[in-house]
DNA sequence: ATAGTTTTACTGAACGATCGGTAAGTAGTG
DNA sequence: CACTACTTACCGATCGTTCAGTAAAACTAT
């Protein structure tokens, strides 16, 4: 019914397992299909029962991995919150010229969008409806901020075009970068450093033709 | 706990009412409600229950405007993609060089956008998994190929850029104007009109400042 | 080497809560 | 008295979660 790859091909975790036949899986394994099923079903309409049946176990076999299905939610969260908040304390990020710093980010964050899709893509489609998605959003926006400085550093260096307010230029070019979560597929031609270069490339440049 | 409007300021039909005190809702004004906590919380995290509380009514009084909770979706999702798909209708859209039938059509995307901003923002976080959802979702495709094909045309023009490929253009085309469903807020310093230009003048001209 | 013990990784059944939806009755209006 | 716009009470299904039991592997002791 699903393309993804049937249970039994993911994480036997190599060693030792339960009883008959059936293979043993480790945390990260079942946060990978938790986290496909949440992508494909929304978090809320992902049941347990849904996401055994995809490990190709049973309900309750889940919770000897995971202490429940918000457990699953938080660990891959901070997986995508710490992959995009990574970006901002390297050296790329903190030293040079505004714009190449926030060349530099906006690059990184196409590379950890693409690297850890499914956990991004997760992230980027939270309601705020517990307390530990309200907490992620707020880490979301925390790392927005911060790029709305460089983008208003750069405004200041005059690299940056002034005729537009400062946080829709950010707004609009983290939709541009966002939006890749629902469209792109690794493994196709489309590679993730040429994707990275042609969202600098339209961001900065615009969509006419070059003079 | 929530700051929208409080259930009583909305929709008294005007004319007569059920028993006691109580206002009586017509049929637009649940949908209102519903699509409003839909967006807030999610469509399947909304229950009947809690649509009911936030219409200071019953649950079983819901269903007697409506059939159900698919059919509260359903038709919301009608009246966003009818604006939609209205403004590929437009002569603006079918005559003239494809650039300007380009800048017509994603004008009136924002246009129908904030207009309908809760209908569209509904339609553009569905994940498919009833029916009625894949659907739109195949509609909204095709609208979103009809664009595709004005971008193409402008690239045979020789009006936009051709070092990026063109699928690539469109969808992080869309995914700046899409994005404004998750920040704009009517009422504010940023008109919609204003909002478009912006979007535009972005898209096409880039984030540098003009030579 | 073998017996006994502990640990690992589950199974199947059941829990209370909540879900979307229904049935039957009723207060107010024309 | 018919009609509208509800009400309260309830249905079966499904939700996330728990629990007692258990087969097999891993470890320890002799």
């Amino acid at each position: 019914m699903n393309r993804a790859s049937s249970p039994e091909t993911v994480t036997p975790t190599g060693g030792g397992n339960g009883r008959n036949g059936r293979a043993a899986y480790d945390l990260p394994a079942v946060l990978d299909i938790a986290v496909g099923a949440f992508n494909d079903y929304g978090y809320d309409a992902t049941s347990m029962g849904l996401l055994a049946e995809r490990l190709g176990t049973s309900k309750s076999a889940v919770y000897y991995h995971v202490s429940g299905k918000e457990d699953l939610l938080r660990l891959a969260l901070e997986r995508a919150l710490g992959g995009l908040e990574g970006i901002l304390t390297l050296p790329g990020a903190t030293a040079g010229p505004a714009e190449d710093r926030l060349r530099f980010v906006l690059r990184g964050a196409v590379q950890v969008l693409v690297d850890d899709l499914p956990y991004v893509t997760l992230l980027l489609r939270l309601r705020g409806n517990t307390e530990i998605e309200r907490n992620a959003l707020e880490r979301r926006r925390a790392f927005d901020h911060q790029v709305s400085q460089l983008v208003d550093q750069a405004r200041a260096d005059g690299s940056l075009r002034a005729d537009v307010d400062s946080g829709t230029i950010t707004r609009l070019l983290f939709g541009m970068i966002n939006s890749i979560v629902e469209w792109y597929k690794p493994g196709g031609t489309l590679t993730p450093a040429q994707l990275a270069d042609d969202v600098i490339s339209v961001a900065f440049d615009g969509l006419h033709r070059p003079a």
